[in-house]
DNA sequence: AACCAGGGAAGAT
DNA sequence: ATCTTCCATGGT
């Protein structure tokens, strides 16, 4: 990680193959996202640290430096844990550099990446916020499911000056059904809820555990959970763990961005989408944000 | 106003 | 292992 401290603010110097706008963009895709907010190219957001609550304002400084002043909080060791939070967030431990290499010349990809070049997956580094999000979204189209977030924050997550805290798991899982079901959601994903936020809190799910196993461990742990089935396992394990080979193949929008990227008038077969997917082993991660992000 | 969406569970084959 | 049905809401 590198970066520079400079009591008020922090510099953050991101690695080859990033671009602050390309990021941003990404971020600005809904209007309805409720966890930060976005004006004039700069980030707005409220953090949970481990002894304290901040606000950050993130911006840029070229297109590869990423300027953090702190709009409230930010003792001395809060601001190495901001530092990275934002590291881990932009995702800036990978090196995209032979993903590129790999897809300039990849029918499917080659058009995504060079559109978006520096794009990163940018993440969800809180489990219970990444499973929460992956059950919300489950069989319901995007506008709704950030309805629901943004009801789920509202009701149980804490406000710290205009900015939202994810709920924490330890409320979530006192919480009975009909708390839940009373924001709209089915009894089902209320259920689904409690029970993941009851895992966490009692420590028998946890990101830690998660991330010592391999991928197909991990993949494994996730679905024999309650709730949580391939496509569910696969987001979270691209978006918060980052492994690199996660992929949600059932996903209708991947479907739909391989329908738009390709020119095709149906959907692709799961046949047709694998073979297209082994040029990218190990990549599937980024290649699955890459696709998606075309259909915004 | 009927019908569809779409991931997961549960039950059936 | 693979299939069918149900969930329950918002969008069309």
């Amino acid at each position: 990680m590198e970066w520079e401290d400079h009591e008020d603010y922090l510099r953050i110097f991101a690695p080859k193959a990033f671009s602050f706008k390309e990021n941003i963009g990404y971020l600005s895709r809904s209007a309805d996202e409720c966890m930060f907010s976005i004006s004039d190219e700069k980030i707005y957001r409220a953090l949970a640290l481990q002894n304290e609550t901040v606000v950050v304002e993130i911006s840029s400084e070229g297109d590869r430096i990423l300027f953090v002043r702190f709009l409230s909080g930010a003792a001395q060791d809060a601001r190495a844990e901001v530092a990275r939070y934002i590291w881990e967030w932009f995702d800036l431990d990978t090196n995209l550099e032979s993903f590129y290499q790999l897809t300039k010349n990849d029918p499917l990809l080659h058009e995504p990446t060079a559109k978006f070049y520096g794009l990163r997956n940018v993440g969800l580094p809180d489990l219970f916020e990444a499973l929460a999000w992956g059950i919300l979204g489950q069989q319901i189209n995007l506008s709704f499911a950030y309805t629901l977030k943004r009801r789920f924050v509202e009701a149980f997550g804490k406000k710290v000056d205009h900015y939202w805290l994810f709920p924490l798991p330890e409320t979530i899982a006192r919480l009975q059904v009909d708390d839940l079901a009373a924001l709209k959601m089915t009894q089902k994903k209320a259920e689904y809820l409690i029970g993941v936020a009851r895992l966490i809190e009692s420590n028998e799910l946890s990101k830690e555990k998660l991330l010592e196993a391999d991928f197909k461990t991990a993949e494994k742990m996730l679905v024999n959970i309650r709730g949580i089935g391939p496509w569910t396992a696969n987001y979270v394990l691209m978006r918060c763990l980052r492994y690199p080979s996660a992929f949600p193949i059932d996903d209708v929008g991947l479907q739909n961005a391989f329908k738009l990227t390709l020119g095709y008038d149906e959907k692709p077969t799961k046949a047709e989408i694998r073979q297209y997917a082994e040029h990218w082993r190990g990549w599937e991660t980024y290649a699955t944000f890459y696709l998606w992000r075309m259909l915004y």
